[in-house]
DNA sequence: CGGTGACTTGAACCTTTTCAACAGGCGTGG
DNA sequence: CCACGCCTGTTGAAAAGGTTCAAGTCACCG
C-alpha cells in the first residue's frame, strides 16, 4: 500500500496507478472517472503528450497556494488533498477533499491566479495539466471542451450542496451527510463503500463543516454509541448507511 | 423606472436595456460584463442570432425550477434573480443573487438538468443561450470558449469564498460581507455603490446568509445606530463602507 | 521510550435561534 | 380612494445548539 491507504482496490487496475508514474491515459485504471473519458483515440494521445505526471508527494505537500502562479490545473492520480481559502485574519476553510480523478484549481482560470491552497493528506500524486495547451487543444477537441465544462458544472453543483450544508443543516446531519459523500467518492473508485480510511484530521473534517473540533469528536463518539459507525482512529466502518441516510436532512 | 429599480443608472446606455427587447450585444449597455466579450465582430453576429431575449418577467416569476428540462444557460438582461436548492424536508438554501451581465443555470450543464430553483426579484428580463447551439459555436469560437469557462471559474470561486462565510464568519462580518459585495456589484454597473434598493427580502438575505431573518432585522437596525448604513425598507445607504470592510473579517 | 500533536471528554458560556407579540407596507377589493 | 388583510419586518425574552476553555488520553514518530 504506497500511496493510497484505503484498503484493497476492488479493481485489479487501480493498482497499477500506484506503482506507475508515466502510464498512458488509456490505460490509466481512472480513465472512466477522468478527463479524457470520450475523446477519441487520435485525440488522447495528443492529450497524453501534454500532460505532466508528478513524482509522489509526501503528506503535508502544497501543490499550490496565492503565491504560486498560475500555469496548471490538476487532477488526482492517487492519494487525496484539501483546498483551503484564507482571510486576512489567518482564518482558513476546507473548502474541499480531493480523491483520485478529481480536478484541483479550476476556481483559478478565471482569475489566471490561484485564489486557494492545496494540501496533500497523505502520499499523493498528480497530472498536471497545462492550463495554455489545454485551452488550445480544446479549440480542435470538442468533447474535450465538453468534458471541463463539465467538470467545473459539477463542482459548482457540488458546492451548491455544500453552501446548504453549512448555512442549513445541523452538525449531526452535517456529519452524516459528510460521512455518505466520502462513502460515495470511495465506492465510484472500487473500494468498499462501508469501510475506508479518512485521510484528513478531525480538524480538516470539523473546519470543513463549520463547525469545532470538539463537536466532531462528541459527533463521532455518538454516532457510534448509536451503532451508525465504527471509528479506530482514522478507519471507519459504516455500520448502519440506511440510518445515517435519514440523518442527512 | 420600468424594470430595474436601481435609482438612476450612470451610464445613460444602461437605459436602454429596459426599453428594447431585442437590442443586439454589440450595441447592449453590458457588452464589457457579458459573454460576448473579446468575441470578434463576425462571431458576435453569429452569436447574436441563438440568443433568446425574453419579454419581462414579474417579480417572483420561477425562470426554471428542478421540474424545468434543461436547454439553456441564462444572463440577466435587467432586474435581478436568486436561485435556491431544495431539500426533501423543504428546507431551502438561497445559494446565490443575480444581477445584470450575471449568467444563471451553470450548475445544470454536467447532470443536463437544472439541481436548482431560479426566480426574479422584481420585474426582470434575461438573454437565454441555448447550450447545445453554444457549444457547437464554442467549437470554433475559442473566445466563446474561454469566455464560458472563465465565467464558470468566476463562480466557483465566489462560491468557495461563500463557503468561507458560511462556515467561519459571525453573523456581523456575514451581513457587511454581503452588502459590501452588492454594492461592488451595483458600482461594477454604472450604479451607485452607496446608495441602492436591496431587490432581495430580509428574509432570503438571512437565509442566503445561513441567519434567521431576526437577525438580519436587528443587525440593520445595530448598523444604523453606528452609523454605519441607513436604510429605510429596502432602500439602503452605506454611510462608512471603510468601517463595514473592517467588520467583513 | 519520550515528546509532541491529535483526539476525546466535561463544564461553562455565548452567539444565534426560536417563540411571541406587535408594527408597518403593500396590494386588493369595495 | 380608503379600509382591510396579509405578508414583511422589527423588537424583546427565553432557549438551545454549538463553541470555548480546560484537562486528560492516546497515537505516532523520531
Amino acid at each position: 500500500m504506497a500511496q493510497s491507504s484505503n484498503v484493497t482496490p476492488l479493481f485489479n487496475d487501480l493498482a497499477k496507478v500506484e506503482h506507475d508514474h508515466n502510464i498512458a491515459c488509456q490505460d490509466c485504471a481512472l480513465y472512466r472517472l477522468c478527463l479524457p473519458l470520450g475523446l477519441h483515440r487520435n485525440d488522447l494521445a495528443e492529450l497524453d503528450e501534454i500532460i505532466q505526471r508528478s513524482q509522489s508527494f509526501p503528506r503535508g505537500h502544497a501543490l499550490f497556494n496565492t503565491d504560486t502562479s498560475f500555469h496548471s490545473i490538476f487532477v488526482v492520480r492517487s492519494g487525496s488533498f484539501k483546498t483551503t481559502v484564507q482571510a486576512v485574519d489567518g482564518r482558513e476553510h476546507v473548502t474541499g477533499f480531493y480523491f483520485p480523478g478529481e480536478f484541483i484549481g479550476m476556481d483559478a482560470i478565471y482569475a489566471k491566479a490561484y485564489k486557494s491552497t492545496a494540501k496533500s493528506l497523505e502520499s499523493s500524486t498528480v497530472c498536471e495539466l497545462p492550463f495554455e495547451k489545454l485551452q488550445e487543444f480544446s479549440a480542435t477537441m470538442p468533447q474535450l471542451q465538453i468534458q471541463l465544462m463539465s467538470r467545473l458544472s459539477r463542482e459548482l453543483s457540488g458546492d451548491k450542496s455544500l453552501m446548504f450544508l453549512l448555512g442549513k443543516k445541523t452538525a449531526e446531519e452535517k456529519l452524516a451527510t459528510f460521512l455518505l459523500s466520502i462513502s460515495k467518492r470511495f465506492q465510484d473508485r472500487g473500494f468498499s463503500a462501508a469501510d475506508f480510511q479518512l485521510t484528513m484530521s478531525r480538524g480538516d473534517i470539523a473546519n470543513h463543516l463549520g463547525l469545532a473540533v470538539e463537536t466532531i469528536s462528541r459527533l463521532f463518539t455518538r454516532f457510534q454509541d448509536d451503532g451508525l459507525i465504527y471509528t479506530k482512529n482514522k478507519a471507519i466502518s459504516l455500520r448502519d448507511a440506511e440510518r445515517l441516510k435519514q440523518l442527512c436532512g
